[in-house]
This record gives structure tokens, sequence and C-alpha cells, in this order.
DNA sequence: ATCGCCTCTTGAACATGTTCAAAAACTGGG
DNA sequence: CCCAGTTTTTGAACATGTTCAAGAGGCGAT
């Protein structure tokens, strides 16, 4: 009962087949029979393994997440300032997720829905969550900023992270340059106000934005 | 060709039908067949009207718009600050929603999805958008606050609002206090960043924001 | 009244995600 | 090798949103 290395490669046959179809024809178009059909085996061998068709994107979404961190470590060597920082990183997000725009809206609904595994604050996701949030961790070390906030930003970068994809599957603009830039003009703003966050009269409101965050958990909804 | 009652009144008795049936059992939970078969007309008929399940869900949306707009007419008459304003529609808004937060949870889904009749963006949902920014843009009158902002506003504001029905949709604490958390200590801090927003420092944050919004048409998405 | 046309209604058929009881394949102990 | 038990596999059956060809009903013109 350790490691029956048969049932991991019938696990591993089914969800790459499953995501090879995905990235060819859609979610919606692709049919868990195509997908047995594919991987030569049978609808209810797939069901053994993953209990909905939506489970088997969370691949997908690992994969991503595991894409976006290598990316990005490629772009702190530098020591550029916070925006920059930032840009670069939502940017390369957008670089790799371009090719699955249309992928990617297929299933939107499925990720937003808050009983679904899919969503980004389901247990299930918390792998590829806590990824993306130390991608924000590490573009953070080295910024001056009121350490009340400090310790909240990482998932409040992650949290607008969210924004930008939920602007982004809603983009309809020829290759989704809208959703560029909204990122390359977005964060400029948001450093001037990280800037701005420690001078009086700022200060106030920040850290009660900061404390509303903890006390309704907004990082941990699912 | 004018106005065949008969069909006026069939439409109506499905949509009723449907409607109850929904807040009775779930989105989910009610079928097509049931639908036909509690308004006494066959599955073809119900298509016959709307296109899909998803459509019948429409009549919903408008009946809370035109609730929540008498609502808040009420509190336009005490000339209270734009906080107070701005907290007590975002309450009554909950207090309306409450009933139907199950039942809300099931079908939102579709409602996010991009392609659906059921996003707020979509060109279905206009009717109940109009009547939900107008509700902001009488809760601006006499507040003052920067011209350029002045006319993106209410649909900021509005903007907003769905920010909140989607945490709103997330919330599992009981009886969504969180939510309510949420109202009313984001409100404050809103009012704070609009009286902030016309002093030096702030204002040119503010115009970029603003140019940026109507360049991204982040209110015309669909 | 009859015909032509449009509106409305029907229900069987279809597509697809999901379930499940049964069978097959495998595994370790004797 | 054989048996009992477990894991894996199968495919038919089910549930439900959706489609569609066929028919019913009504209405004005002739």
């Amino acid at each position: 009962m350790e490691k029956p290395a048969k049932g991991e490669q019938t696990r591993a046959l089914i969800v790459d087949t499953a995501l090879r179809l995905f990235r060819e024809h859609g979610y919606d178009r692709t049919t868990m029979r195509a997908i047995a059909k594919e991987a030569g085996v049978s609808v209810g061998n797939a069901y053994y393994y993953f209990p909905s068709k939506e489970h088997l994107v969370q691949g997908f979404y690992d994969q991503m997440a595991e894409a976006h961190r290598q990316a990005s470590a490629a772009l702190f060597d530098a020591d550029a300032d916070f925006t920059s920082r930032l840009t670069a990183v939502l940017l390369v997000w957008l670089d790799i997720s371009a090719p699955y725009h249309e992928f990617a809206v297929q299933f939107f609904k499925n990720a937003i829905d808050p009983n679904s595994p899919l969503s980004p604050f389901s247990t299930e996701s918390g792998t590829a969550r806590e990824t993306a949030i130390s991608i924000h961790r590490r573009l953070l070390e080295g910024v001056k900023v009121d350490p009340k906030l400090r310790e909240e930003l990482p998932e409040l970068l992650w949290l607008f992270q969210m924004g930008v994809v939920l602007y982004w599957v809603h983009d309809k603009s020829e290759g989704q340059r809208n959703t560029r830039t909204l990122i390359t003009r977005s964060t400029p703003l948001i450093g001037k106000l990280l800037a701005m966050s420690r001078v009086p009269g700022l200060r106030s409101v920040t850290r009660e934005a900061v404390q509303l965050f903890r006390d309704i958990g907004l990082s941990r909804l699912g």
C-alpha cells in the first residue's frame, strides 16, 4: 500500500492528457469522454483519481504558479525599486499566462466559485497560493515601508494580483493590451501610496485599513 | 404582432415560478423540468422565452436593484455626510440581500463569468447596473470633491460595491457579519481618502488613477 | 369557411458531467 | 501455485441543461 507506481502513472497520464486537450481545444469543449479515450482509459477510471473535471485543472494552477516563481526569481538580481519590481513581476505573469487566456476564461467561473476547489482561497489551491505570495514577499525585501503594513503587504499584493487576474479574464482587448496598461500604470500609483503611507495624515488611514484587513480575514476567505 | 398578451402571460408565469423555486430550493437543485412542471408548461416552452436557465435569474437581478433603489431613496432625506450615506446605502443592500445569500452563492459563478448574460458588466444587466449606479449618483449630491473625480465617482463606488458583493459571496461568517464589518469600517476610510483627494500630494495620484480608470474602460468591461 | 402565416407549445432526443456495481488485475501470505 | 483481500478498471446507467422537428392555435385576407 506504499507506492503502487502503477496508480501514479495512470494518474499522471490522465492529468497530462487532460491538460493537453484543454490547451488544444479549451476547457468546455474537452469532454471527460474525450480525455478518457485519448488517454486510453475508461471514464470511470478518470473519476477514480479525480473527483471532478475541475480537479483536473488544479495541476495547471500549480504548473503556472511554479513557472511564475521561476521567472520572477530572475528579476530580483538588479536592485530596482519597488515599483519596477512589482511591474516586472506582474508583466512576467501576463506573458506566461497570455497563451492560456481563452482557456482561462472558460474555467474562470469555476475558479471564482467560493465552493470550488479551484477557488484561489480554497485549501486545494493552498500550494499555488503560497507560491504566489512568496513571490511578493521576496519582491519586498529591502523596501522601506511602515512595519505595521509590511507584514500584511505580501498578501495584499497577492490580492491586488488577483484583481489584475479578474480584470484580465474580462479583458477583450487585442492581446489583452488593456491589462498591460493597467499593470504599467497602476503600479507607480501603488508605489507612491506606499511611499506616502508613512507620512502623518495617511498613516492613520493605512493602519486602519491594515487592521480591517486582518479582522475580516480577507486573506483566508475559503 | 403588437402585444399578444398570451405570450407575456406565459413568460411571466415561467419566470415567477422559476424565481419561487430558486428561493425555495436553491438554484442548482431547481431543474428546468421542475420549473416547467410546476408552471404547467413543457420544458421546450421555457426555452422559447428564455435562452438559458441563467437568463431566468435576470428578473431576480432587476427586482433586487429596484428594491435597493427604493430603500436607498428613503435614506437621502437627512443631510448626512458622505460616509454615513455610503454606509447606509451598503448596509441597506446587505439587509435586502441577506435572505438570498445561499441562493446567490449558487449562481454567483455564472454571474462572474465574463461571457454570461448575468455578468454585472453585460448588456443584459444594463438596467440593473444603471439603477445601481444612479443610487451612488444621488448619494454624491452635495458632496464636495475634486471635480475631475466627481464624474467617475458613481461608477467607482459601484465598482467598490461589486467588490463588497464579491466578499459577501465568499463570506462564511454567521449572518455575514464580516461583510457588515467590512462596510462599516471601510466607508470611513473611503470618506477620508475622498477628503484628502484634493490636497496636493494625493491630488496627482487621484487624477492619474481616474485617468487610468477611463483609459482601460473599467466601467464597461462586458 | 378556407388558406396562409405567424405565434406558441410539445416532448422526445441529444450532450455531457457523474455514479456505481461488477469485474479484472494485483499483492502478499500460506 | 492458490487464496483472500485490496487496488484499479470498466462501461452502462443516470441527471440535467439544451435543441429541434413537428404540431396546435389563432387571425386576417380572400
